[in-house]
DNA sequence: ATTTAGCTCATACTAAAGTACCAAAATTTT
DNA sequence: AAAATTTTGGTACTTTAGTATGAGCTAAAT
């Protein structure tokens, strides 16, 4: 915020500069103008590059990682709603009595819906079906 | 590369175009003239701030994702060579007799060395380990 | 030379994970 | 309303994971 401040001030003072060999080139001649304007326009050129990379510096880390679900993915995969939810979980390192007692079923229902998760992942292992929800980037994190 | 080509054409054209103006302002009055340099500043600001804007869209594809290792991390936790190597097959969804035949040594080692890995990242499942090691980033994927 | 740390492997056990098959509600779609 | 899908849950079983303990071997550090 401060630098910025520094920045617009820094090229106010330059317009009042420019505006005034502007002015004192026009009394010398009739040519001169074009180059003033190409003075400024290239100083505007890279005001407008210097800014935009200091606000990009100020957004980066703002958003370190932002991992994107592929939600068609899951779609294609046939997932239903409640499996997406017990995979996430399972993901986070739960075992099955902590996803149970977290989603509040039993754990006998979170063995069916890892049952048909794997077969939909082509999985044969937990450890396995996060690797490949990784790879697919449907997981959100 | 195409587009730059067009935006640079397109600032050629529009620099010609404002130093007919000008001239012609220049003709009607005095005072004009600082309107011409002031509009001119804008539009090589923003053309400024949009090149820049490209030329960082090309230059994030090619640096989609490059996870580092903590190996001081590693070091901290007393991780041995061989513990490590073993924590990157199981995060890769190997069973512990996948691992023992992919690194030439029994399941018991494996179970052994698994055991101590998980008393190190105070894990009490291979998902939990997979989980705070990524949290860690100690894997290199 | 002795200690220390790391790698190896085994046995015996408990706990958890995973499979197979079934079936009743609940919900959504047609 | 009927059909299809999803969610739920159970039993019985097999397999894998994980714990505890002990022990031999090697290489490096003291």
């Amino acid at each position: 915020m401060k630098k910025t401040v520094v920045v617009f001030s820094l090229v106010i003072i330059a317009v009042f500069i420019l505006l005034r060999i502007s002015k004192y080139s026009y009394l010398s001649g009739i040519t001169s103008i074009e180059m003033t304007i190409a003075v400024i326009a290239i100083v505007f050129f890279f005001a407008g590059i210097y800014l935009h990379k200091k606000s990009l510096h100020k957004k980066q880390p703002n958003t370190p990682k932002t991992p994107k679900v592929n939600y068609q993915k899951i779609k294609e995969l046939h997932l239903s709603k409640r499996e997406y939810e017990v995979l996430c979980e399972m993901a986070k390192g739960l075992s099955n009595r902590e996803i149970a007692d977290v989603l509040f079923v039993s754990e006998s229902t979170i063995k069916t819906h890892i049952s048909n998760i794997f077969s939909k992942l082509d999985a044969k292992r937990r450890t396995q079906a996060i690797q490949i929800s990784k790879e697919l980037q449907i997981l959100p994190f």
